[in-house]
RNA sequence: CGCGGAGUGGAGCAGUCCGGUAGCUCGUCGGGCUCAUAACCCGAAGGUCGUCGGUUCAAAUCCGGCCUCCGCAACCA
């Protein structure tokens, strides 16, 4: 039996298509649970999409339609990106789902019934034409934001969620697991910002709008969003349902996978309901940073918003793959412009990458008629090139399992460059030009061919497609390469590019 | 005095926890090679590490002030 290893992405909030920096988050899980299911992990990759709320509400009315069907519409937009970047999760769920919602109004209903969950009065400013609650920071001038008229203090019924009761003990989960907030800077800023300064009671219900989970022993209130989003990562598994298989083989999640905006639900509000529960809590919570267009945030109004598919269409599946994945630091945000990623794709992946799977299918093909000599025997260099793929894919391995994906990308690119330079110190033109050098000319081939074996087979979490390709041409399983080597990536004009992509 | 992050050669980043000749990738310049996608290999130039001050034999690294940028700020997902 296999160790397992349960995994998820935040549920994308169906407000409409997601971004690349949204986008980003799902290749980066699927990195993780591809490295894990190669280490032989048995892996269960949840993702899917969060679809209640007020915003919904007001999207959905103003473009005419009712609420499940915009959601529909954006929830398959949402697959259909994410199928495109060749994603392999194992399950998508939505919180529209039936077993969902059932789900989480037993949750509600447990919580409630124990205590955990009061009914009490909502109080704060209220705007009466607009039938909204602000807080004091939202005001301008001391208006509603809105409509700029007066607003008034207001109470109204609403449910409560005692998780101040429960914070002693999340800062002793803290405490006692160092790494359960990753990364480090994130986990002191929950800390700082909310733990110490104390925690309130949390409102979970809303009675403004509609479009959620119902309280199902109190029609007109409708389940807090938060609520009703966290425990898609439970109710997936089947949770509270029938067959809760899945969910005693997978639960605790090993890794949530998720923005660093939503780190205050994740390592907060999601722990103290799992306490509540009396469920055991996730073991690690990982917050990325954001990927930036340029140095700004990505947003609609300012007009910098890249989507995956376009730069699909205009670079190639694997290269937005690669490029979002190894240039994303571990902590601090990322930068995508159009000029790094032909940047980045010339130099890794056309140059360096592409021409040494070119250079060395042309030079078997050339001194061999195609055959891979078999056979390999220590050299000097021959040495150097075996030790750094040793070492190399052992830190691969290394970094991957505390989700610095950048740097094993990186680390994968150790053994590319160490063999484009064995090419240059044994010089396999020299060898070639006699006969007696045939049985040196074919080791170097033959570890050549072999150390771009090893990095197909690495690439493979990363860039599936590539890992695929680069076997194909170094006849992976055979003893002969392809007669016809094919760039597995064209170099890209720079200018001619930009150009392209200013229409 | 709300909380937190960032400011390192032209660009993007690492190094800061545990002070000790400032490192990586790209770009630029020079050289080599010709198997290969004008690719590959070697070498060089380029930084008073935001700023002012402090501690120290020694600070990008520790401490304090200031400037700039960014995120969060509890009922908005």
């Amino acid at each position: 039996m296999n160790k397992k290893f349960y995994l998820t992405s935040a549920i994308t909030y169906t407000s409409r298509k997601p971004h690349i920096g949204n986008t980003y988050e799902i290749v980066l899980c699927d990195a993780i649970a591809r490295f894990h299911r190669q280490m032989g992990y048995d892996v269960f990759f949840l993702t899917g999409t969060d679809e209640h709320g007020q915003k919904i509400q007001e999207l959905a009315a103003a473009e005419g339609l009712n609420e499940q069907k915009y959601v529909d519409n954006v929830a398959q937009v949402v697959r259909d990106i994410w199928d495109m970047m060749n994603c392999s999760y194992d399950k998508f769920i939505r919180t529209t789902d039936d077993y969902h919602k059932t789900a989480v109004q037993k949750i509600f209903k447990k919580l409630y019934d124990q205590g955990d969950i009061y009914k009490g009065e909502y109080s704060g400013l209220y705007c009466i034409p607009d039938e909204s609650f602000w807080t004091e920071a939202q005001l301008v001038d001391g208006k509603c934001p809105d409509c700029g008229r007066d607003v008034v203090e207001a109470s109204e019924e609403a449910y409560f969620f005692k998780i101040s009761a429960y914070q002693d003990r999340l800062m002793k989960h803290i405490d006692e697991n160092p790494d359960f907030i990753q990364p480090q800077s994130r986990k002191n800023e929950m800390i700082n910002t909310f733990l110490k300064p104390g925690l309130q009671d949390l409102c979970v219900s809303r009675t403004s709008f509609t479009w959620g989970v119902p309280v199902e022993f109190d029609p007109g209130h409708v389940i807090y969003v938060w609520l009703d989003a966290l425990s898609n990562y439970i109710t997936a598994l089947g949770f509270m349902q029938d067959d809760d298989t899945l969910y005693k083989k997978y639960w605790p999640a090993d890794v949530h996978v998720i923005g660093k905006d939503i780190l205050r639900f994740h390592t907060i509000y999601w722990p103290i309901i799992l306490m509540a529960l009396g469920e055991p809590l996730p073991k690690q919570i990982f917050g990325h940073p954001w990927l930036l267009s340029g140095t700004d945030k990505m947003s609609k109004s300012v007009g910098n918003v890249m989507y995956a598919d376009d730069l699909v269409k205009h670079f190639g599946l694997d290269a937005v793959r690669y490029y979002v994945l190894r240039e994303m630091p571990y902590a601090n945000d990322g930068t995508i412009t159009y000029e790094n990623i032909i940047s980045r794709y010339n130099a890794d992946l056309a140059n360096t990458l592409g021409n040494l799977v070119n250079r060395t299918v042309s030079m078997v093909n050339k001194y061999f008629s195609g055959v891979i000599p078999s056979g390999e025997f220590g050299g000097k260099f021959d040495d150097d090139l075996k030790s750094t793929r040793a070492a190399s894919s052992q830190k691969v391995a290394e970094f991957m399992k505390t989700f610095h994906v950048a740097d094993a990308l990186a680390e994968i690119w150790v053994i590319v460059d160490r063999a484009n330079k064995y090419i240059d110190e044994t010089m396999p033109w020299v060898l070639a030009k006699d006969e007696a050098n045939k049985p040196r000319l074919g080791t170097v081939m033959y570890n050549l061919i072999e150390a771009i074996r090893e990095v197909a087979e690495l690439l493979q979490s990363f860039m599936p497609d590539t890992a695929v390709s680069i076997n194909e041409q170094i006849g992976a399983g055979t003893d002969k390469v392809t007669e016809t080597p094919t760039p597995l990536f064209a170099r890209i004009d720079m200018d001619e590019k930009l150009k392209e992509l200013s229409f």
